[in-house]
RNA sequence: GGCCAGGUAGCUCAGUUGGUAGAGCAGCGGACUGAAAAUCCGCGUGUCGACGGUUCGAUUCCGCCCCUGGCCA
């Protein structure tokens, strides 16, 4: 394979990187890679931010409406499936460029995921209904016990760390040493920045923003097709807050509020992430200064990094 | 104008029989290998409305004033 260098634009929700990247395809043959874990569920558009039609004409983007909100998604599904994508977009000759604010996302495309076993299904779905009678706290503990390096985390990350371990016979920080995968593209990072009260600023005119363009409207319409409220889809930051209007659970007064406080954790895990996380060269820019001069300043420094 | 209730963290409030105060939310920092917009860990940021008085010591008791809400005029 050729290559496998691409430049990708990381940085908070709301900070404006899809803006950056369509304004990039002024200099650069670009296609768009969604490194994002939300817009993959089809008919939640409004509530994830989704690139609007228009955006996409302009750019071709990859990654989008994948599947439906009951379905679960993958890093390491996604890793496969850009690996797809990539080579479609190398064949056209263009550029892809990976944009997204999944950091786990990203770096399962940039450094791999270890390399998973096949898991026995029919003992997979045994232990998750076993594990689900558990409390937390206890399956914390068991996963410690399980695997001595075990990171830390909740139900969530238990669960996974117990599985690991009980149907592999190793556990999951072993299989992080030993069985290290490789990524499937050589990162050129961008990482956008932004003050804080300036992030908040956006992030709260997107929620308001959010709501007059029919999140609300949007979320019943898939709750009706049957979903339960913690379908997977439903989750996310600004869903699950229309979720709990939707069933009396939150005065609409305070969806807005409660949307924009989310928001802004989610915007600060991101940052702690691109803050630590990322591994090779990373350009910081400031993403309050105009997007033409960004995409302008970046799509030079790309040019000379690969002469 | 009179009476009552209240003024404590950014917000909603708890509390101190007098020894300068603590919860939730918000906020801030951090972790992170197939659910990651997930899942977790750490941190209290304060003229206790103002001014006097009593007291070794007042956010707490007393006086006066200011502000907010309610009732009565």
């Amino acid at each position: 394979m050729g290559d496998t260098r691409a430049p990708v634009i990381v940085g908070p929700t709301a900070i404006g990187k899809t803006a950056v990247a369509l304004a990039l395809a002024a200099h650069l043959p670009v296609e768009v890679i969604s490194a994002d874990s939300r817009q993959i569920y089809r008919r939640l558009d409004v509530g994830t931010a989704k690139p609007t039609r228009r955006e996409r004409q302009r750019v071709t983007h990859h990654g989008l409406d994948l599947v439906d909100p009951g379905e679960r998604y993958s890093a390491g599904r996604f890793a496969r499936e850009a690996v797809g994508w990539i080579g479609e977009v190398r064949v056209r000759e263009h550029l892809p460029i990976v944009v997204g604010g999944t950091g786990l996302y990203i770096r399962a495309l940039a450094e791999g995921l270890f390399v998973e076993p096949r898991l026995d299904p029919e003992r997979r779905r045994a232990l998750e209904h076993w594990v689900g009678g558990l409390a937390a706290p206890d399956l914390v503990r068991w996963a410690g016990r399980l695997d001595p390096g075990f990171a830390g985390g909740g139900r969530q990350r238990a669960t996974r760390a117990i599985e690991i371990a009980l149907l592999t016979g190793r556990p999951l920080s072993g299989w992080h040493v030993r069985a290290r995968g490789s990524g499937v593209v050589t990162p050129w990072y961008v990482r956008l920045t932004a003050p804080r009260p300036v992030l908040a600023q956006r992030i709260r005119v997107r929620a308001e923003e959010m709501l007059r363009r029919g999140l609300i409207e949007e979320v019943a319409a898939v709750l009706s097709e049957g979903h339960p409220s913690d379908a997977p889809g439903l989750t996310g930051v600004g869903i699950r807050e229309a979720v709990d209007y939707l069933h009396g659970r939150r005065p609409k007064e305070s969806v807005a509020e409660a949307i924009a406080a989310s928001t802004r954790q989610y915007a600060k895990r991101q940052e702690t992430w691109f803050q630590h996380q990322l591994r090779g060269s990373v350009l910081t820019l400031d993403a309050s200064r105009p997007v033409d001069e960004l995409a302008g300043e970046i799509a030079v420094a790309w040019k000379f990094g690969l002469s």
